[in-house]
DNA sequence: CTCACTCCTTAACGCTGTTAAGTTCCCCTG
DNA sequence: CAGGGGAACTTAACAGCGTTAAGGAGTGAG
């Protein structure tokens, strides 16, 4: 019989622990009883650090972000597209590194104002660039949502990077297809390759933003 | 004691009741028990019809798809801007009709291949314009991950046109966050006039598939 | 010594998606 | 006209879910 006493929780540690059991059961099953088990714990002893589930997932969502902060320093002397690129490159890179990231992390709301440290430098850094604040918003928005978007779908085929989900065969689609040539034959291009495809869509956006609002 | 016999349900009654009580009742409300319920009918009935509950959300995706494209006729005259620009704007209103439309939609895959109808007129009409097809589909894919990612956002403020979910008062923010002034003054610009805004955005992607693939 | 507070457990509630088994009704065949 | 058979459902049940209420153990202060 062991006396030692388990130091007591806090809401890192379980947002710490529900982010590692995300990678290996996904959202759907990570519940309250999973995550209370790895911390060795009964299920309402979370409520004690949690008002409830969807405040646990928001801390998790903090968690992603910070350790995406922290995994990439800003450069002040970034060109705007520069920023853009790495921020929404960055942005990916961190949702992917949990199974159904997107999801949570676009279900969820900060806890706490440290996320705008980097809202404000980043608007700093496009307005001294020229944008308007309104236009700063409004590309930024645009990469956001299309990264959250890109994402999204990236991982309902392909829940982590080195898996892949059932269901999308390309060459099962093509046959299904069969009618539409085009459509068909667009398989690869829509379900494979996904940084480069990424990448161009960024792109896209950034030049885009170039064009409309005139900064280069 | 009536004698009249319910008509047998088939997946088309069952996914448009469900799509009725989505509105009502929101994604999370939408148990099995509820909508069989509404079709006068025991939960178990529905396994008749689809082999679990993703199979009727999927159902469900397709018919919010069939009545987006019943809803607007293409114009094969269109150029392809016209084309991107009503499609996603379609796709957008589309979504917005139903709590949580972005959520089911985007969790869900099409039944049948009734889809590719429309995607094969698109994808004509941007090669007939010059566009190889892979740069066609890379600037589709951008803005359809831009539209569901927009939406995404948007519902999770408003979850309904003429609601708003609390927790978001622009006010409020804008005193947490006053240590960072251009943060704190871009709420408005965030949370609020949604139309203008995915209007810009999509502008935004038209016009860098404009400048990156030089096709006008 | 005791009160108060923190942190957790035990027990329970109503709900969920889902399965198995049984029932009712209608149509087709002999 | 009997009866087989399948379609379309019901009833019952199961394991698991998020969540709440009540209570108990441990610790530090007065």
């Amino acid at each position: 019989m062991s006396t030692e006493r388990r130091a007591p929780l806090d809401r890192k540690r379980v947002a710490d622990t529900a982010l590692r059991l995300l990678n290996e059961v996904g959202l759907d099953g990570l519940s309250l009883r999973v995550i209370a088990k790895e911390l060795d714990v009964k299920a309402p002893a979370l409520y004690w650090h949690f008002k409830d589930k969807q405040a646990l997932l928001d801390e998790m969502a903090t968690e992603m972000y910070r350790r995406m902060v922290a995994g990439a320093a800003l450069d002040p002397d970034d060109t705007w597209q520069e920023r853009m690129a790495k921020t929404y490159r960055g942005l990916r890179e961190a949702l992917l590194r949990y199974r159904d990231g997107a999801k949570v992390y676009s279900g969820a709301r900060f806890t706490g104002t440290d996320h705008a440290r980097e809202m404000e430098q980043n608007l700093r850094l496009f307005t001294a660039a020229g944008f308007s604040l309104a236009e700063a918003v409004r590309a930024n928005q645009t990469a956001y949502a299309f990264t959250i978007g890109f994402v999204t779908e990236e991982q309902g085929v392909r829940p982590l990077p080195d898996e892949r989900r059932e269901g999308y065969d390309v060459a099962e689609r093509a046959r299904r297809l069969a009618e539409f040539p085009l459509s068909a034959a667009v398989g690869a291009e829509l379900f494979a390759d996904y940084d480069r495809h990424f990448e161009e869509g960024l792109e896209l956006v950034i030049a885009g933003t170039e064009a409309r609002y005139g900064r280069t």
